[in-house]
RNA sequence: GCGCUUGUAGCUCAGUUGGAUAGAGCAACGGACUUCUAAUCCGUAGGUCGUAGGUUCGACUCCUACCGGGCGCGCCA
């Protein structure tokens, strides 16, 4: 809703003569008085003008208010310097009701979004829980608002690591102590007595916990398969043409300092092997080449370090465009602590190992796990209390939301039992909370769009705490089943779009949207 | 030491990219159950936005310095 306002607002701006530095922008005031929308143009005007905000304001409010495209449909007010702007009920009724789905505006890239990318050598941790719940709910939203996105997840199945979790499992299963270096785990012993390939079984363990999770990747993508020798001299080629490596100390060197990192990175090591970071290269360069424009990568806040190479590297291979944020994203995730009732967990009382996001999900469930974990932003660090996330009650804005979507559908069936009323000639008589609840719903599309442009899933999470709330007060205020029968129409036909509104906001957020609790 | 990140109500966090009187939830206190499911709703109280400067019509937001928290600084992955 908002950028067609807002491109109709700009195209009568024009028409009118004002030249505006920067199109004018929409948002929503905090106030409920100041209306739904709201302008702060005449600021930037003012300036360039060199006259008071307010009168221009008002000029402006009037101008906009006559003009052929706002006359009858949209109040415009001028209010301490911006201009609001007020739908009337009759005319929030009219887009709720005569909305025929909804549209964004195009959009040409096609996004790769790589998250979780755990090392096979071990179980998924919160942290995991984190990037899996903040990736897979970006890309619905992403996929949502007509995004072409595609989600994979790399495996880091060559090298050490790898070869360190062979040899713990050898160890165990010889009977022989386990090597300094290697993996301790309990679960190397489970492994041991598995007798299948300690990766794959990482592997399945991996995937059925993010199944699990309701979190699904387009493609895995391993590192050996990216090592044939041809992929990885072309990185190599690529960088000695362009001057960008060089021979030290027996290693090949990437001069990734000409790009603003810290210090030159080895590719080849004076072993002769490759570094894991080279491997990285041909994994970026790969999907650069498979026709990508742009990429996404979450990261955990412990690799935040490695930013900077990597960026180097991709801009290196990838040309000046990959240079931009706008077209290679790293979205970098705090880590996670873990609590029981205030006093903090780290290790699994059954294993005595790190507590596994399997062993989270079984203790509190998916719906739960995923909004904890989607409900921050990704640069703050959670403290995630797992008591509080199992408490049926008020505490726990899990149950808010879904309660609120279960109490509609509860409306609706006894409704659908008793009858269905029929339609009402005339306009609506909307309530206030009516009215909040229609616009709340009408909201959805800005929420969504603007949660897809800022990458940011948790403002779909207070989206639909706001929407549950709205429903929660409509509901106790608004009844439905008693109402008369024009009453009764007009509300049936807000539960409707409420109802479906609250499913696709828990859908987005990957939780269930039950239908009784 | 250097780099990234963070500091907002007692607690957990938002803050629409520089706008209007800084907002929610929980906890606290007071109220509402012959209900469409009380897993709910209403009201009260709670703040020098880490500190000090700067930029301008206007700063929680941008810049600088300092203080506190987290993380990272390998020819590991």
């Amino acid at each position: 809703m908002k950028w067609q306002l807002q491109a109709q607002l700009n195209h009568v701006l024009q028409t009118l003569g004002y030249e505006l530095p920067t199109p004018a922008g929409l948002s929503f005031p905090a106030n409920p008085d100041f209306g739904h929308y709201a302008t702060n143009v005449t600021f930037q005007l003012a300036k360039i003008q060199k006259t008071n905000p307010k009168l221009l304001a008002e000029t402006i409010a009037t101008q906009l208010e006559q003009s052929p495209t706002f006359k009858g449909k949209l109040q415009c007010s001028a209010v301490n310097g911006f201009i609001n702007f007020t739908f009337s009920n009759d005319q929030l009724w009219a887009l709720l009701t005569q909305l025929e789905g909804v549209s964004f505006p195009k959009t040409t890239e096609k996004i790769l979004l790589e998250y979780v990318s755990a090392n096979p050598t071990g179980p998924l941790h919160i942290g995991h829980g984190r990037w899996a719940a903040l990736g897979d709910s970006l890309y619905r939203i992403l996929a949502a608002t007509g995004h072409q996105v595609q989600t994979e997840f790399y495996i880091n199945d060559a090298g050490n690591q790898v070869q360190k979790l062979y040899e713990s499992v050898q160890a165990v299963k010889a009977q022989t102590p386990i090597p300094e270096d290697g993996y301790h785990g309990a679960y190397i012993h489970d492994l041991a007595a598995l007798g299948d390939d300690p990766l794959k079984q990482n592997l399945k363990w991996q995937h059925d916990t993010l199944a699990a999770f309701r979190t699904h990747f387009h493609s895995w993508v391993s590192e050996k398969s990216l090592q044939g020798p041809e992929k990885i001299q072309n990185v190599l080629d690529i960088l000695r043409q362009k001057g960008l490596s060089f021979e030290s100390e027996g290693a090949l060197w990437f001069r990734s300092t000409e790009f603003g990192d810290d210090k030159d990175r080895v590719l080849i090591k004076s072993d002769g092997a490759n570094t894991y970071f080279l491997m990285d290269l041909v994994y970026h360069l790969d999907k650069i080449q498979r026709g990508f424009t742009l990429l996404i990568n979450i990261w955990g806040a412990d690799h935040h370090g490695y930013v900077k190479r990597v960026r180097a590297g991709v801009q290196a291979l990838g040309g000046e465009q990959f240079a931009q944020d706008a077209h290679f994203k790293i979205m970098i995730g705090q880590l996670v602590n873990l609590f029981r009732g205030g006093e903090p967990v780290r290790m699994s009382k059954r294993t005595g190992d790190m507590i596994t996001l399997q062993e989270v999900i079984d203790e509190i469930g998916t719906d739960a796990a995923r909004y904890f974990l989607i409900e921050k932003s990704p640069d703050s660090h959670v403290e995630f209390d797992l008591a509080v996330a199992v408490q049926a009650s008020s505490e726990n804005p899990v149950y808010y939301i879904q309660y609120a979507h279960a109490r509609l559908c509860n409306v609706l069936a006894k409704l659908a039992d008793q009858g269905t009323p029929e339609a009402q000639s005339g306009l609506p008589q909307l309530g206030p909370d009516e009215a909040a609840l229609i616009w709340q719903c009408l909201k959805w599309s800005d929420a969504i769009w603007e949660a897809a442009q800022n990458l940011a899933p948790h403002q779909m999470a207070h989206y639909a705490w706001g929407l549950a709330k709205k429903v929660q007060l409509f509901y106790e205020r608004c009844p439905v089943l008693k109402a008369s029968p024009a009453e009764q129409h007009q509300r049936l036909e807000i539960i409707k779009h409420a109802k479906e509104t609250l499913r696709k906001s828990l859908d987005v957020l990957g939780m269930s949207a039950p239908e009784k609790m």
